[in-house]
DNA sequence: GTTTTCTATCGTCAGAGAAA
DNA sequence: TTTCTCTGACGATAGAAAAC
């Protein structure tokens, strides 16, 4: 019999002709009087399984009143939704599905998409999350200052103001030079242009035209002169590699992480009530259909057996 | 009124799985 | 492979309720 393809196969009463029909043997449906006991019927399937029948979680047809006196009939369907019964075939593409279950941690993003077709619930968040995210960003994320790598290993900074710039060897800084020439720094240079000396190095900075020179321990700032053309290269940004700095930026990045996952278990501790709510509001609907399909059947079995007598 | 216990909420970390 | 997202677990904190 193909009971189900799901794993969460209910048992059902129907009182309509459909395809799974299986009868319930009468000297074996076992419901005390008005109470529920735990097996309240044996099913037997007509591939020769039985089917223990604990609890009826879903009525095909929930108002339905069985009025036939002779035999009733049990369905055996499936439900849409995942559910925790165990009444499922036992092909190997359901066991591996149980053990994914099994393995798997629950989404409640997605067990709540599932279960409500309410798309807002998830596109809201992202519209929170992005609201969040825009403003952090405009907040917490300052400008960059420009750092230029020169041939030589040094580094350039130059400062939003246009106050000074800074040349650093490698991974130390060395020295921060004041700009006295007039309007430097406006309109940030993204690129670098340099001429190598005999006696140091010299940088082009096009949008203000001053001239950086290196000679020994002594660097000088002074417009540039005509000469100074020949073997012009081009350096690119890179970015800071000073202690100072990769702390910053790790920092930085350590407190975008808290604050992302800050959101995240909020939104996932939202979720989570939501789905227990929603689990909540299925037991209380279920309990009702179940206690009605418990009458159902005893009133069934009474008349069954009066019948019989 | 004070102390203790309970409950709810939050932030953080760690780890699994998904996405890039 | 790396980065990102989600979620369970843990501890901290605050407020409410109960016990004294």
């Amino acid at each position: 019999m193909t009971e189900s393809r799901q794993e969460n196969s209910v048992v059902s009463v129907a009182e309509t002709d459909v395809p799974q029909l299986v009868s319930v043997s009468q000297h074996q449906v076992s419901v005390a009087s008005g109470q529920v006991v735990p097996t309240m019927a044996v099913v037997q399937l007509p591939g020769g399984q039985t089917l223990q029948v604990h609890s009826v979680i879903q009525a095909a047809q929930p108002s339905s009143v069985i009025q036939t006196p002779q035999m009733q009939t049990i369905q055996v369907g499936s439900l849409p939704e995942s559910d925790t019964s165990q009444e499922s075939g036992d092909s190997t593409s359901d066991t591996q599905k149980r053990r994914e279950l099994l393995s798997r941690r629950p989404s409640y993003r997605k067990i709540l998409s599932d279960l409500s077709s309410d798309s807002p619930v998830v596109s809201k968040i992202e519209e929170e999350k992005g609201e969040e995210e825009g403003t952090t960003t405009i907040n917490n994320v300052p400008i960059p200052t420009p750092i230029y790598q020169t041939t030589g290993g040094q580094y350039i900074a130059i400062a939003q103001g246009g106050g000074a710039i800074q040349i650093a060897n490698g991974a130390e800084h060395l020295q921060s030079l004041g700009l006295t020439s007039s309007g430097t720094g406006h309109g940030t240079p993204t690129i670098v242009q340099y001429a190598q000396t005999s006696d140091g190095q010299q940088f082009f900075l096009p949008g203000s035209q001053v001239v950086v020179q290196a000679s020994g321990d002594t660097y000088q700032i002074r417009t540039p002169t005509g000469g100074l053309s020949q073997g012009v290269v081009v350096a690119s940004p890179v970015s800071l590699p000073s202690p100072q700095g990769v702390a910053e930026e790790a920092t930085r990045k350590r407190e975008m992480r808290l604050l992302k996952n800050r959101e995240a278990a909020r939104e996932c501790r939202r979720k989570k009530k939501e789905y227990v709510k929603c689990l909540e509001n299925r037991v209380a609907v279920l309990e009702n259909q179940n206690k009605t399909l418990i009458e159902e059947l005893k009133a069934l079995k009474d008349l069954y057996c009066r019948k019989a007598d």
